[in-house]
DNA sequence: CAGAAATGGATAGCGGAACTATCTATAATG
DNA sequence: CATTATAGATAGTTCCGCTATCCATTTCTG
């Protein structure tokens, strides 16, 4: 396959191409003379996987360098594929007052220790979670974290069916990319599903006048 | 207050807070004489809304300002709030082949009776879903559907955590702009508690033998 | 086998987004 | 009354994600 049909294949511009092969998004084809280039259907997926990133996931050039990176590493163990996965994801920065974070750092140890997770307390994430949590307060919206124990509950279901899934593919590589397909893209899932649900449950019980007596109900 | 302490006050450099009203994102201040205008505690509360959007949201100024005009818009129904509310959040766009879009609206069908929702096969947000479930199938990773129910469970349980912690809020306002915060800033909290539950989840599973009661291990 | 089309590689340009800086005329401040 | 601050207008900057052009080689086509 030459970079016309690798174009068409993939529905992204030839130029487009060109400059990710620049950013390093997708490794050279082989070459069979000093300029011509032959490719193959890997790169066909990784270019998709790069437009998937870009435009559902939502991440810049450079987070899908860093989350390709992680996916080429060779041999990471099956156990922290996740962190190597996670590692070059967007993580919310905060520059904040050591009383915010504190207070926030407060709520964290609560959740997690209610739950029984194991906090890392220096670890970016536990870093994310702090910044989005003094944002809220800092919107005079603490009231969401009212319902943080659930939304906790919520994540932990949905990771849990995340490990199952992701377990259940063969090679490490494999497991790699789809810990990182499924962390990128199962958020937009995630979100898009929360908004339907939104509608879904206002619903019914605002405009409650005809349940229509389905098995189900009010009743979560 | 004046300018100079609404920026201190904010964290917002002055020039911002002019552009942020040349957008629209910011009412003016009340003008004391042609060149001159105080502003409130309002104002404080709104730039600081606008930077969360920004920040932590990731809106564009553009989706910021649909934002709020759904927020200032008066006299909403309490039922549609949410529908106000979500007018203007971005959504996945998707241009797609019809065989494409046919068989993610069956799953989603599918997937809706499951639960009981009812679908709009028109709206937006079925859009988004069906863009979403294409690019996972485009990137090889359909699989990531078969937790779809699990999904949408937890998104069920999510929303009714919502619904019921926004309900609480007093005036119809509150509610909107709680919906819209709780909407925006929720899917960055959901996010990164489901990045968090998935290094506990893989931690539970994959290194059972040594518990390791310590606080750092082989990190990351 | 000649001419047209495609290719790899390099470099430059472009349009939008989010600020940032400068300027001017007025107003508040010490 | 000199300094500083301010509203409003306009222009400039930086970064990002492409897009276009050019050129020296291949490769296809007739």
């Amino acid at each position: 396959m030459r970079m016309a049909e690798l174009s068409r294949e993939s529905g992204v511009a030839v130029a487009t191409i060109k400059y990710y092969q620049r950013e390093g998004l997708l490794p050279p084809g082989e070459l069979t003379s000093p300029n011509q280039a032959r490719y193959g259907a890997a790169h066909v997926r990784r270019l998709k996987l790069v437009r998937a990133l870009l435009e559902i996931g939502g991440l810049s050039i450079a987070a899908v360098r860093e989350v390709l990176a992680a996916i080429d590493e060779p041999g990471v163990s099956t156990h922290d594929v996740l962190g190597v996965a996670q590692h070059g994801l967007p993580a919310v920065r905060a520059d904040l007052g050591d009383e915010d974070r504190a207070w926030a750092m407060k709520r964290v140890e609560a959740m997690a220790a209610g739950r029984g997770w194991e906090l890392h307390p220096e670890s970016p994430l536990t870093d994310s979670l702090v910044g989005v949590l003094c944002a809220l307060r800092d919107v005079g919206h603490e009231w969401v974290l009212d319902a943080l124990d659930r939304y906790a509950e919520a994540a932990d279901q949905v990771a849990g069916a995340d490990i199952d899934a992701v377990a259940r593919l063969g090679s490490t590589e494999a497991i790699v990319e789809g810990a990182v397909v499924g962390t990128v893209l199962g958020d937009a899932l995630l979100a898009t599903l929360r908004r339907l649900a939104h509608a879904e449950v206002s619903r019914r019980r605002f405009q409650n006048p005809p349940p229509v007596p389905r098995q189900e109900d009010s009743g979560r």
